[in-house]
This record gives C-alpha cells, sequence and structure tokens, in this order.
DNA sequence: GTTTGTGACGTCAGTCAG
DNA sequence: CTGACTGACGTCACAAAC
C-alpha cells in the first residue's frame, strides 16, 4: 500500500527537471479514446502538482536569501558601530587637548588681563571653569576620559542628553572586549564546539592584529570583530578546501 | 491508489497531538496473536515517522525563533548605531564651540603678549592655525560642521583615519532619511504593498514624531527607525485584534 | 546500536491579484 | 476562475550525538 506512493514520489522526483517544463508543454492529446476523461482530471492534478513543486523550491530559495542578507545587515551595522566608537573616541580625545589648550590659555589670559576673555562666546553655552578645575596650572594629571566628558557634555546638553554606556568590565562603550589571551581561548572554545566549523585560528589571530583596542587588560578586540574574523576565516578555507 | 496514502496521513493529521506521547507509552502489547510480527515492524515505523514528525516541528520553531532573533538584532544595532551617530554630532557640536572660543582666546593673548602661549601643548599634538584661519578676528561664520572636521582631524590623526561618511541625498551621517510626507507616503507603499500586515499609520507617526532630525527637506527621520516603529505598531495592533 | 538534528522536497490549503 | 505565493506539515536521507 505505501510501494505505490514510494514509487509515484520517486518517479516525479525524477521528472523533477521536466515539471517546470511539462507546464508549458500544454496537454494537447486529450480528446482521444474512451479514458480521455479520466486520463485529463489525472492529468490536471499531476500539473497542479508541478506547479506547486515549483512554486515551493522558488519560495525557499527566496526564504534562504533574506536569511543571508539579513546575517550580512546585521555584521554590516555592527561594523559600522565599531568605527562610530573609533570615531567618538577620536572626537573625545580631540576634545581633550582643545580644551586643555583653553584652560590653558585661559588661565594666561587672566593673568595678563582680568575677564578679558568673555565667558559666553558665540554659541548660547558656557563651558564653565568649575568643571576644568582638575586642570590646575601647568601639571596636566587627565582625568579619566568617560568622567570628563560627562560633566563636560552635562555642562553643555544637560543631563538628559547623557545616555549612560555602561562601561563595565571587559566593555570598551557598550561593546564587549576580549583580550589577547581570552581571544585565543574563545577560539578554541569555539572551534571545540562546533566540530562541522573550521578556520584557521592564526588567520583570525592576524586579521584582528591591526584592529586592537588599548583596554586594562592590555591590547584587546571587540568580540562582535572576533566573530566576524571567524566568519572570514571559515569562508577562506570552506572555499579553498578540496570539499567545494 | 491514492486515496490509501491521504487517508493515511489525515490519520496522522489527526494524531498529530498524541503522537509525541505516542512514543512515551511504549508498545508493550506487542506478543499477543499470530500476526505478532508483522504488527510489531509496522509500530515500530509508525513510531520512528511520529518522532519525526515531532522532530522537524521543534526544529521549525527554532528556526523561526533564530530569524526572529536577528531581525531583532538588526534593529537593535541600527538602534545603537543612531544614538552613536547622535553622540558623534554632540561631540563635534562641543567641539566646534571649544575650538572657537580657543581661537578667540588666542587672538586676545597674541593681541596682549606676542607668542605667549606655547604652540604644542600637554599632549604632542599641534592644533596649528592654518585650518583656523575661517575664523577671523570676532564674526565667526561657522562653516559646515563637517567641512570643519575634516580639517580638524586630518590635522590631529592624519588622512588614513577619516572614514568619509559620504553626505548623500538625504542622508544624516549615513543613514537614509525621510520627510514627514515621504514617511506618509511610505507607510503607504507598505501597506498597499503587503496585504498580509496591518498597522496604525497614525500611531507610527505619533511615535515617531518625537524623534525627528532638522534636515535640508525640514523635520525627518532616519528610514530603520520608521521601520521599528512599523514593527512596534503592527505588534500592538496583532496583540489586540481579535483574530488573536 | 538508537535517538536527535538538519537539509531538501513534496503536498495541501488558503489567500490575493490579474 | 486561474495561477502565484505562502504557511504549516510530513517524509526521507543522512550526519551527528547519545
Amino acid at each position: 500500500m505505501k510501494e505505490e506512493r514510494v514509487l509515484f514520489s520517486e518517479t516525479l522526483a525524477l521528472q523533477d527537471i521536466d515539471s517546470q517544463l511539462s507546464l508549458l508543454l500544454e496537454p494537447q492529446q486529450a480528446s482521444n479514446g474512451i479514458i480521455a476523461n479520466a486520463n485529463d482530471d489525472e492529468e490536471e492534478r499531476a500539473r497542479k502538482k508541478a506547479q506547486n513543486r515549483a512554486a515551493q523550491k522558488a519560495f525557499r530559495e527566496r526564504k534562504m536569501a533574506r536569511m543571508k542578507d539579513l546575517q550580512d545587515r546585521l555584521s554590516q551595522s555592527e561594523f559600522e558601530k565599531f568605527t562610530l566608537l573609533q570615531e567618538i573616541d577620536q572626537l573625545k580625545l580631540l576634545n581633550i587637548e582643545i580644551h586643555t589648550e583653553n584652560q590653558f590659555l585661559r588661565k594666561q589670559s587672566s593673568n595678563k588681563n582680568i575677564s578679558q576673555v568673555p565667558q559666553g562666546l558665540s554659541p548660547p553655552t558656557s563651558l564653565s571653569d568649575e568643571n576644568g578645575a582638575q586642570f590646575n596650572s601647568t601639571s596636566f594629571s587627565f582625568p579619566t576620559k568617560d568622567t570628563f566628558f560627562k560633566s563636560l557634555m552635562i555642562d553643555q546638553f544637560g543631563e538628559e542628553f547623557i545616555q549612560q554606556r555602561h562601561s563595565d568590565d571587559n566593555q570598551y562603550s557598550g561593546v564587549q572586549l576580549l583580550s589577547v589571551p581570552a581571544t585565543w581561548e574563545y577560539l578554541q572554545k569555539i572551534i571545540q564546539n562546533n566540530h562541522d566549523i573550521e578556520f584557521d585560528m592564526i588567520m583570525v589571530m592576524n586579521n584582528l592584529k591591526k584592529n586592537h583596542i588599548c583596554a586594562e587588560e592590555g591590547p584587546s578586540y571587540p568580540i562582535y570583530l572576533i566573530n566576524q574574523m571567524i566568519v572570514k576565516a571559515i569562508e577562506a578555507s570552506s572555499s579553498s578546501s578540496p570539499t567545494m
């Protein structure tokens, strides 16, 4: 009772390539004998099935493509986030420098000529000196970047503008960081726990090398960057391996 | 020849809920009559099928969840990118202000006392004045933020650090913007082209309202924010609708 | 061994547009 | 009405984990 079905199914499978074409080759040899009617009906259903089969196949492919697209977009977005973070740090650094210079100039100015400098300049701002008090005279002990900027930003834009980016343990502006040894362990774990994937750890580490960030634990890498490099390495190994 | 199969399939469909349990309720009534052997084999296969059925179902669900997770992570990432962009703009603004003030101070200082101010301060930097030439005396005509910062950053960090964020048509630091009317049209198009989804356009516009960005075309919204709000609205409508 | 997870297909029913 | 699209399931084969 089941062999029938299996046979049927196999037949279809073999016809797979033809199935799409079978729709185009219209069934014009219908009016033939006595069995014409039944035959017609049968054919109709078969045609429909083939149609559906093709439709599903296409649909599945589209779905897969969508999935892949999503993945790619995520990676891309994450990467852009990272570059933005870098940009922010550059800006902060620049800001500190300028501000420091500013403090110095102000000091000079007040030494030579008291209240020569108007406090509120072009924009309706007031970069008052109270938060700059940490900068005294000529020896500059830099505060933590974040501390410094928080006070600065609050002064400029008010509390509500400050979005707290929790700088936890191994975090760099909210991005999880892994030190070099930690990265190494991470890679090993991945390889151990995922037998189906393989990649060149050395390649990953090398690719990572240029992108380190200086954290308290020494040079570190943002985790998503690591992941990205892993993906790259996997792709590299799979395209060069003989399995493909 | 096919009715058999259909019947069989339907039977299975009806047993759907039981199928998972049928595995637990072990077939202990096997050794009965003469037909025990055939029966046993049959049962075995049925059991296997049910098993597979359940497995597939679970697998599909996991897959769906993964998909959803990806979506969410993308949205989240995109959103974070946006806040970072905002932060950058704040920093740039702050930077301009301080730098402007700096220029002014420098001018004052050189008026009173030539070369009182050392050019290179604490960090090994040289915020030389050549790029600040656009600021002359007391009237400050602000350059484009980007122009200004490009020169400033190049001066500080060198060309290679400057990643060009193409500010195209309706773009805000690389994020596509839609003006209010454009947003409205966008929503309508979405509704038209996706019959299966429905949401309250008004709700979306309202949620968007607080998050506008001032572009040349007037208040605008970043496209991904719009998309996010649409998702929200869809969820809201689907959870409140009687279909659920 | 068997279970379990996954990929690839097929089938059917329901929906929408032309 | 017909055809395309889609969601939900089922089945099989085969790798993988127990």
